[in-house]
DNA sequence: TTAATTATTAATCATTTGATTAAAATATTT
DNA sequence: AAATATTTTAATCAAATGATTAATAATTAA
């Protein structure tokens, strides 16, 4: 017998509240999203919320800020890497962002569709209006393809890795996948991206 | 002076409705779109919207139907069409599909959102599980790359189609775009995509 | 023209939902 | 231990929202 050692180390109240909304937010987006969904994922008190958090919408920018830093901070830091061949950060993306939306799968998503509904909120990440166009990565392509707008390789490139689990449901349903084969053909595309994408630029 | 001839033809109030529903289910997703919304959009008085359709429900799934036919009913014919080669099918779907969202920018965001949501509403479209293994199309591509699993062409093939137009306000965002220049890239890559998917199919 | 049917409106209902409050429970300080 | 501060709860509020109803207007049939 004798006492338990250590008495509950247990999680705080408020970073319950937090990890259900991410859970619930993520999946199910802002406005289909109940602040009652939330506490009964925290299993806690519907009061809570508004007392950790003064409102909905105050908890939801919490999360959207932590998403957008986890989805575009693996991105940048890669576009303006001065120290990489365009080929080594081509590789890096693809590998990387599957990764972390293996890891994620709601990500993608749910970044994407708060985006389009509120531009706004993205303004906290994204300072400068061009400062796209000035990254290293850009200035790469633009020098090993000076006829197409290099934009379009960016595109393609997030494209190949993101699009994927954008259609996993669409993907699933009209192919019968499950979820291991879907997983294992992203893997697969960790190695394909790259050189596809060499290829393109090699091209005509 | 003279009386008028043509005495107002004018919209049936029940195609009013529906105008409204789609313009406002496509912009907004079922969950955050209000029936008053609708009932604004369409200049209509709310309770016709029951009158018509029995609730919210029943016409959304009315405009969502006929959004997944205008998104897959583009795609599949070209799938399954024995009289083309593989290089046409690749021609034939980033031209129709890029004019196909040109022309309605809210769609695939619309048609991945809903089907995310509720799976279920897939159903109607697509019969079979596997019947996509099965195309012309798949077929035509293991021949040429037996290697690979086939799928990841054509995941990749939508994606530089179809992921610009989802990612549409994060690049605006991040490169400062404005709406033609956007359109006009698209319309670039009507003529690039099927080149880039030529170049892959070539590689290693 | 009158009667019957169909379409439209304003008002209202019942739920849902984000938020608040006042009381109770728990923890901390003195 | 008593006093104070903090956290949690149940109950409730007000606004929003999908839906209905009963009355009115417009159209069609007799």
């Amino acid at each position: 017998m004798g006492k338990i050692l250590k008495p509950v180390p247990d999680i705080s109240t408020e970073e319950k509240i937090k990890d259900a909304a991410r859970k619930v937010f993520t999946r199910k987006g802002y406005s289909a999203t109940r602040t009652r969904d939330i506490a009964e994922e925290a299993g806690l008190n519907l009061a809570l919320l508004n007392y950790y958090f003064r409102s909905k919408q105050k908890l939801f920018e919490i999360v959207m800020f932590e998403k957008m830093q986890k989805f575009f901070g693996i991105l940048l830091p890669i576009l303006f890497d001065i120290s990489t061949s365009l080929e080594t950060k081509v590789e890096s993306i693809s590998a990387s962002y599957i990764d972390l939306i293996l890891a994620n799968p709601d990500l993608p998503f749910f970044i994407l569709s708060e985006i389009r509904n509120d531009p706004g909120v993205f303004m906290k990440i994204i300072q400068k209006k061009d400062f796209l166009k000035n990254s290293v990565f850009i200035r790469q392509i633009k020098e090993k393809k000076p006829e197409i707008n290099p934009l379009h390789f960016l595109i393609s490139l997030l494209g190949m890795c993101v699009f994927p689990f954008v259609m996993k449901p669409v993907l699933k349903k009209m192919t019968g996948m499950e979820e291991t084969a879907f997983k294992q053909m992203m893997l697969e595309r960790k190695s394909l991206i790259p050189v596809w994408v060499k290829a393109m630029l090699k091209v005509k």
